[in-house]
DNA sequence: CACGAAAAAATTTGATCATATTCTGGGCGA
DNA sequence: TCGCCCAGAATATGATCAAATTTTTTCGTG
């Protein structure tokens, strides 16, 4: 019998806790997508064991889910980064997002409730606050908040995963227009949105939609270009 | 110094390989979209390890990534399993593929040449000859063939990503479409395609890739519209 | 004598495996 | 029928091996 005990009785082990690979991917997820790994950045196996303290198995499954995702890349010799997207990248996912996106604004809207316009209302002055103090993170996680709300309404379970999907793809690069152009200057039709689903109309819901995309893709466009001619 | 050699010097290593890991997704993911495992059927580690005569890390990696397409599904306990299309889903794929195959199609037709135009109709040829003799596996892997050829040649990676996405999630279920009605009735929408290739009409490619598309996918609905009444 | 390129050693990182531990589900007895 | 126990499967760890990058060393040339 070992007089130490191994690790202080293995931890409370508060209720049903996620697998570990489950935690280390959520925590991934969430940095890419609001900013915290900026486009071009690696992203190594040993380095997540070490900051984030899990073993190597969970975290090698989780950056190959993300992969998958399309939220981190492979470059061939066995190296993984954020992915830096290309202006064809961006135009690919402007034509898709407005397709999907503004169905799925559709959709919501075409089985809204008082309870949802409420929480989007919550979380767009949340938004709204966060521009003002020129909070980027929480401007970032607000803004996703509101879309994934929302789609969460429009009982369309795969169309919802597959934005998902998209956003993953774009993340890193939304953090990198607000450091080019500000919290400030960031379109919003959220407003526009609220109001068409308050009047309980999907097609103006879904045109506010594909809007509130087109502007802030532009805006991703618009600092791609940038980088693009610069180097 | 050990008299027995290593595993017999460690096997030739026939250059460059992929890693095992990207062997058996690639193997899995074949077994998926060709039909090979049935909707429902559930998927266990070690039954892999065993059949593919791989170790335990590479299968749960590849296992995430096929998680992560949707070609596979987590069912909250640890089990995994082939997914069962609902009706549901079976709807938001059509609106999803229609909108971004028949853009692809638009886009493929753009830069067709006669070089695509001839693996096009080859292909097409194997397809009508794998119908003829009954050989569900040949159609199905012809007629993959077919939208993966086409869509290279539009240039527009990652929607070509996204479609791919879309592909492993009903490709279990055109197996069941394949059982139910045959190889015979299937819709065949490729030669129509090829003749606005031919005359370089990116609109009528698209047209005729969004009828294919509803077609194929028509059928997956009625026979899961038939299934789900039947229990 | 100094500078640069190529080769080689060393370090860092990824891939795989064997093993220990934990959890789920079904069978058995009360 | 309900609760407990056990078999089996999944999760997680650390060790080990292989590959790639980086650094260092060496050699040749201006």
């Amino acid at each position: 019998m070992n007089l130490i005990k191994k690790t202080a009785q293995k931890a409370p082990k508060s209720a049903a806790d996620p697998p570990v690979h489950e935690q280390v991917y959520q925590k991934l997820r969430a940095q890419i997508l609001f900013g915290e790994m900026a486009p071009g950045q690696p992203v190594t196996i040993q380095g997540l064991t070490d900051s984030l303290g899990a073993g190597m198995t969970p975290v090698r499954e989780a950056i190959r889910r993300l992969i998958s995702d399309g939220a981190l890349v492979f470059q061939g010799n066995r190296r993984v980064s954020v992915p830096v997207l290309s202006p064809a990248d961006a135009e690919q996912l402007i034509f898709v997002r407005k397709s999907i996106e503004s169905e799925l604004a559709r959709r919501a809207a075409r089985h809204v409730t008082p309870a949802l316009i409420a929480e989007l209302e919550a979380i767009d002055a949340a938004l709204d606050s966060a521009i003002a103090t020129g909070d980027v993170s929480g401007y970032l996680q607000c803004n996703y908040q509101f879309h994934t709300v929302l789609y969460a309404q429009a009982q369309a379970a795969v169309m919802a995963d597959f934005a998902d999907r998209l956003w993953l793809r774009f993340g890193p690069s939304l953090r990198v227009v607000c450091g080019r152009f500000g919290t400030q200057n960031l379109p919003d039709r959220h407003k526009d949105m609220l109001d068409a689903l308050r009047a309980g109309d999907p097609e103006a819901t879904a045109e506010a939609m594909a809007q509130d995309v087109e502007q802030g893709m532009d805006m991703v466009d618009a600092v791609l270009s940038e980088q693009a001619e610069k180097s």
